[in-house]
DNA sequence: AACTTGCAATTAACATGTTAAGTATGCGTG
DNA sequence: CACGCATACTTAACATGTTAATTGCAAGTT
């Protein structure tokens, strides 16, 4: 009984893909919108926080984000005061971002809550069914690309 | 060596989910882009055919969507002649969205594509393990939410 | 019937996703 | 040095994500 129609939404992988993250995002969303920034926002401060001065380019293969979405998150996060902006010394082309105390500052302040709700799934879903699982979404993204054969 | 930091984006679910369905959902955005339709379209235009006659929120629980999305969705549909909208018999406040012959077309137009990809994704990554990837974000998926404990 | 509460859909406002153009700078080559 | 091409953003234009407020209608209560 081959049917000749699209799977179940439960068996449709981008479906199941997007449930899933809205069930890991959901809270952490709740986390960060008491602090005024996005989830996208939060992606960029912490790569900022961990790697040090960035430029754009590398923020956003860092933060999964394409350059003109981070265009305008560098600008919101510039006027939000949480980076800086600066010329690159040789590259006029380039630019070096750099977090600000204020950044970090609020980094530190929701890294707890951050950690509290990745134990919170890892407990709640178990440790080795996580960890199967990145396993296989990492296979996944690994996949030759082009379909077109 | 437990570090206070943030996971590698690798280990990060949230970031691997988003690669993940980047992965397969960019050649099947790259089909509709050149049918005019995006992937949400391409999302209701499936479940009405499918389900038949539906009222909008039911089409937007089943294709996970939000309601001020799919209002903005429908309104596109039907500009384009896909879908036909209609009030409810009984229930003023309601809806009845129905497919049309361009629209269930449409469909036929590119389900063949659409299930050469899905076969492709079932070969190239392996069919147990995209079960055993469906199965593991449908548990996820269940998951009891409110971490706030 | 007036009131309250709840539901369906829309609108509003802001942020991001996505693709295509546009700008300015760097670089190799003739 | 002039030319052509590549690189690093930035803008533009449109679609969606997300939360909150709004409108219109339905249903239950007094």
């Amino acid at each position: 009984m081959t049917r000749d129609t699209a799977p179940d939404t439960n068996r449709s992988l981008p479906i199941a893909l997007l449930r899933a993250r809205e069930k890991v995002m959901g809270p952490i969303r709740a986390m960060l919108a008491d602090v005024g920034v996005t989830e996208q926002q939060w992606r960029v401060l912490r790569v900022l926080a961990e790697r040090g001065t960035l430029d754009p380019t590398e923020i956003a293969d860092r933060s999964c984000l394409l350059m003109p979405s981070l265009t305008r998150i560098l600008q919101a996060l510039t006027t939000k005061g949480l980076i800086t902006r600066e010329a690159h010394p040789t590259d006029k082309r380039r630019q070096l971002v750099t977090i600000t105390d204020a950044g970090r500052q609020l980094i530190a302040d929701n890294l707890k809550e951050s950690q509290r709700l990745n134990a919170w799934l890892r407990e709640s879903f178990g440790a080795d069914k996580l960890d199967a699982l990145l396993d296989l979404l990492n296979e996944l993204d690994a996949l030759e690309r082009d379909p077109r054969g």
